[in-house]
DNA sequence: ATAAAAACATGATATTAATCATATTTAAGA
DNA sequence: TCTTAAATATGATTAATATCATGTTTTTAT
């Protein structure tokens, strides 16, 4: 469903989401630590991302990673997006070229509802409202 | 979600059902062609279908691939199990290593319910549905 | 200005999944 | 019973992901 660097990429973000804002950065050494995912691979993520807009970063001493208001309104798609690109979630589940209603393959109508609810909740969802579950202790970021 | 692997077994099942039975078997080179996936390939996916019993086969002349009625009833899950095995439908989708109510991950309440949905109905839909829903031109299996 | 600390850019290596190849076994038919 | 046509078993190669490494640029503080 979802490959490991968007699996990285999302718990990262969150990290960010709880313990940075535009005063308070972290680095990615400290990053990697927290979420326990290898130093140099979530660096190349992280830095996709910022080059994207959806994290925001600092460069030299005092530098890191963090997220502003802005970020924080960036959705759950937005950061998959990034890093799978958006296919990989909408393709048919067959392989078939393109998936519809009008010409479907055969399993087409058993997934599609399920597929097409998840997709607009992660279209939907932001950073900030899961980071606010997370807060709550509604749910649960274990490394 | 699935692998290209599982998507290849399952057309070729599909394609079993729709053209043969006991006495009309089809041969890989056959199924190759017309499904469209790689010979040496598809042959090793066969192959261990047949030796998990949810295809059948006859070797020598005259022999090849083909369903039966017990077969026919296998339901798509068997087919995605033997070949890419269940936990890869049922993991956490932030590779948590238990996914579970009790701790939920910050996606999990999103696409929970979804997934469930959709891993019962493969459970539940059997090769003969799929076939069926074929023969009557509700669904479409392109090469 | 300069040194140090951080992200950034780029590329190399390792692991896994996808694909291909081939020798062996089994069954049908002459 | 011998030849041939098929699946079967096993392994090799290739391609895609995941992982690691390192030099470059930017910024802060001395
Ligand atoms: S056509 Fe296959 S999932 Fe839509
Ligand atoms: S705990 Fe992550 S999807 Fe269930």
């Amino acid at each position: 469903m979802l490959s490991n660097s968007s699996k990285y990429a999302l718990k990262a973000v969150l990290y960010l989401a709880l313990h940075t804002d535009e005063i308070n950065k972290i680095m990615v050494k400290d990053i990697s630590e927290r979420i326990n995912v290898p130093k140099a691979y979530i660096a190349k993520l992280l830095q996709e991302l910022s080059k994207r807009k959806i994290i925001s970063s600092t460069k030299g001493p005092k530098g890191g990673f963090y997220l502003n208001a802005s970020n924080r309104n960036e959705t759950i798609m937005q950061i998959i997006e990034v890093i799978d690109g958006k296919k990989k979630l909408e393709s048919c589940i067959l392989g078939l070229e393109d998936c519809n209603e009008q010409k479907p393959c055969p399993i087409h109508r058993l997934i599609s509802p399920s597929r097409s609810k998840m997709i607009t909740l992660l279209e939907t969802k932001t950073i900030n409202d899961l980071a606010t579950d997370l807060e709550l202790n509604k749910t649960f970021l274990p490394v």
